[in-house]
DNA sequence: TCCATACATAACCATATAGTAATATAGTTG
DNA sequence: CAACTATATTACTATATGGTTATGTATGGA
């Protein structure tokens, strides 16, 4: 039992790994762009105008998710087509959701009848 | 239909506080004091031993990881014991490593054969 | 070929953050 | 109360990172 119970060890490449990881998703811009993106495919004009970014950020955020594997590239034509390729993505964000939604109607719930009206 | 698939509106008070919370695990030290806590609970002592950190710094973490709600606190005496709090932290965890060693299993395939040996 | 368009990249600045050393604080023990 | 211990905090440095402006590059059309 105690061999199943033991902990997995991590070297400190693995957390540095996992530590990228979730720091690509620790930005609001990247968190904008892989929202907006959802299921669908849109070119890097399309991205700009929906999240309200600059064109180089917008641009250097891409990147960023595309050499982390997060999002994939279409070249067609002038345009660049993104898509998000890992959907694992979606997951972190939906329980990183509940969560917060979870902290807050506790911390609702413990306001109850505090307010003077 | 058009209604339930339309995608969920996210605010930018929103996407900053979902960044917030993937930044809290985007840390090499602060993911290896998670994963020493695991479901024991331990004084900041025994988690400096054991992380082989500094005690300012292992403080530090902790005390952002309070402040988040991530881990919480027991006073005994002279001594400070921390447990982890937010049990979500670990599905967390859970998913992101999964993807990556899907990640390497892929690259790994990828490579067979190309080796000269 | 010349120009326009879409995107990528480079250079730069401002800010945030991790680590550390020194110090403060609070509880304990003699 | 004095000395000791465990933890927290402060001040500081080095580094990383996001945003912006300007420029580069590739493609398509006149």
């Amino acid at each position: 039992m105690a061999e199943i119970m033991a902990k997995k060890e991590l070297t400190d490449e693995a957390l540095e790994m996992i530590a990228t990881r979730f720091r690509l998703l620790a930005d609001p811009m990247r968190l904008k762009i892989l929202h907006t993106l959802g299921a669908a495919e849109l070119n890097v004009g399309e991205l700009v105008e929906s999240t309200g970014g600059g064109q180089a950020n917008v641009s250097k955020h891409l990147g960023i998710l595309l050499e982390a594997g997060i999002v994939a590239r279409r070249k067609d034509g002038l345009n660049a087509f993104y898509r998000v390729s890992d959907e694992t993505i979606f997951e972190l964000c939906e329980t990183v959701c509940s969560r917060l939604e979870n902290q807050f109607s506790a911390r609702k719930n413990a306001l109850r009848g505090v307010s003077t009206k």
